[in-house]
DNA sequence: CAACGAAATAATGTTGACAATCGACATTTA
DNA sequence: TAAATGTCGATTGTCAACATTATTTCGTTG
C-alpha cells in the first residue's frame, strides 16, 4: 500500500521514515526478533533505501532494534533481566529529572502537571486504561521538558520507549491506575514543596515500584519467559 | 581453542571510519562547533559519502556532534552547565555499575581492577600524567564491563566520551592523581567488601569529585583572566 | 551608498545501481 | 551416509550521480 508520505514533505525524509517504523514497531505491527527488511520497507513507504537505512541506525540509538552487519536490523527482544536494569536506569534517570523541576520551580510546568494528573484521575475512575495510558505518557514527558536539561530527558524518553518494547500492561486493574496515580500526585507535591532530595525519591520510587509490578505480573505468569 | 576472531581482522568500513573522526574529534584536531564536510571527510579517507555520513549519525548518538538538517553535521560545544549535568548524569550511571559490580563479585575483574589500580599510582608517583590519563581510561572501562550491563555500559562510556569534549585535563598537578587514585581505591574496597549501597556512594562520589574540580578549575581560570 | 533581490555556488538530501557478504541448498567425496 | 565444499539467491554495504536547500556573490535600484 502506498503512504501519504510523498504528500507532506515538510519534515525531514528520514524523521517520517523514523517515526513511521516507530510507530509500526511500539505499535506492535512488528513482533519483536523480526528483521527488517530495507528494500521491503522502502518500497512500502514510497521512499530509496538509505532513508530507511538511516531511520534504521536512529532508532538503534533509542535501542528499539539491534543491527546485525551484512544481515540487517532486528526488532528488539527484551529479557526479562534486559527490563529489569531498564526500570532501574530509568527510575535513577526520572529522580534526577524530578529533582531538577523541583529546584527549578517553573509554575508552569506544575500547572500542566497538575492538569495531566486530574486527567489520569478521572481517567482511573471510569477505568479507562487506554486514556490513562497515553495521558500517563504525556505526564512523563512533561517533567522530561520542565527538567530543562535536553540531554538527560532525550535519555529518559528513549528509555520508555525501549521498555515499551515488552508490550506489557503493568498498569492493569482498576486497583493499579489509582495506585500509580497516588504515586504522580507524591511527585507533583514534591516538586511543589521545593524539597529535591524528596522529588528525587518519589520520582524512582514511582519506577522503582513499576519494576515490583513487573515482576509481579512474571511471578503470576510463572515461565513464559521467550 | 580455535579463535576465529583473528582471522576476520577487516572491520566494517563504517567503523574505521567512526573511529578515525571519534579520533580527531576527541583529539581535538578538529575544534568544537566546527562543521564536518562530507566530501572532504570521503576524499581525504579514500571513501564514499555514505560510510561518511552513516559514521556521522553514528557520533551524533554518542552526542560528539550535532546534526543541523540541510546545514551538516558540527563538533558539539559543550556549555559549562552542560557539562556539569554530564558529571552528574555520569555520577549516577558509575554509582548504578559500581553497585552491580560489587553485587556480582567477579573475582577475575577484581584482579584487574587492582592491577590497573596498581599502574595508576606507580603513574601517579612518576607524575606521568598522561600514563594516568589513559590507565584512568582503562579502569573505568574495566569496571563498565564487569558490571555486565552491556546498555548502561554503552551508556557511561558515551558520557565519558561526551565529557572529553571540554577538552580539560582536571586531573592536573602531583596532587590531583593521588587524590584520585585514593578514591579508585575506595571503590574498589567498596565492591570487594560486596557493600552494594557502599560502591555505588564510592562510585557517583568519585565522579561528583570530578565536577567540585571542574568547578575549581574554571573559577581558578576566570580569577586569573579577570 | 545602502538595501534588496536574483543568480551562482556549494553543501546536504535522495536516488538507483553495483559490489561484497552471508545463509541455504545442492553436489561431491570419503 | 555424512561431512566437506561449491554454487546460487537474497540482502546489506558502498558508490557516484542527481535534486533540493542554504549560502554567498554581485548587480540593480531607491
Amino acid at each position: 500500500m502506498v503512504n501519504d508520505l510523498e504528500l507532506k514533505r515538510k519534515k525531514p525524509l528520514v524523521l517520517e521514515v523514523r517515526d513511521e517504523l516507530e510507530r509500526m514497531i511500539l505499535g506492535g505491527e512488528v513482533p519483536a526478533g523480526e528483521r527488517l527488511n530495507e528494500q521491503t520497507l522502502a518500497a512500502l513507504m514510497g521512499v530509496s533505501r538509505a532513508p530507511v537505512r538511516e531511520a534504521a541506525r536512529s532508532l538503534e540509538k533509542d535501542g528499539l532494534v539491534t543491527t546485525v552487519a551484512n544481515k540487517g536490523v532486528y526488532v528488539r527482544k527484551l529479557t526479562l533481566d534486559d527490563a529489569l536494569e531498564l526500570y532501574e536506569l530509568r527510575a535513577m534517570v526520572f529522580g534526577y529529572l524530578c529533582a531538577r523541576v523541583a529546584a527549578t520551580g517553573d509554575d508552569q510546568a506544575l500547572e500542566d502537571l497538575r492538569a495531566s494528573l486530574t486527567r489520569m484521575s478521572e481517567a482511573a475512575e471510569r477505568e479507562d486504561e487506554s486514556t490513562y495510558f497515553t495521558e500517563n505518557l504525556v505526564f512523563h514527558d512533561k517533567i522530561a521538558e520542565a527538567a530543562d536539561s535536553r540531554r538527560v530527558a532525550d535519555l529518559y524518553i528513549s528509555l520508555c520507549k525501549e521498555v515499551r518494547l515488552m508490550r506489557l500492561r503493568v498498569l492493569s486493574g482498576p486497583l493499579a491506575l489509582e495506585v500509580s496515580n497516588q504515586e504522580h500526585e507524591a511527585i507533583v507535591r514534591a516538586i511543589e514543596s521545593g524539597d529535591i532530595r524528596a522529588a528525587s525519591r518519589a520520582g524512582s520510587q514511582h519506577h522503582l515500584n513499576g519494576k515490583q509490578r513487573l515482576l509481579g505480573t512474571y511471578s503470576r505468569e510463572r515461565g513464559a519467559q521467550t
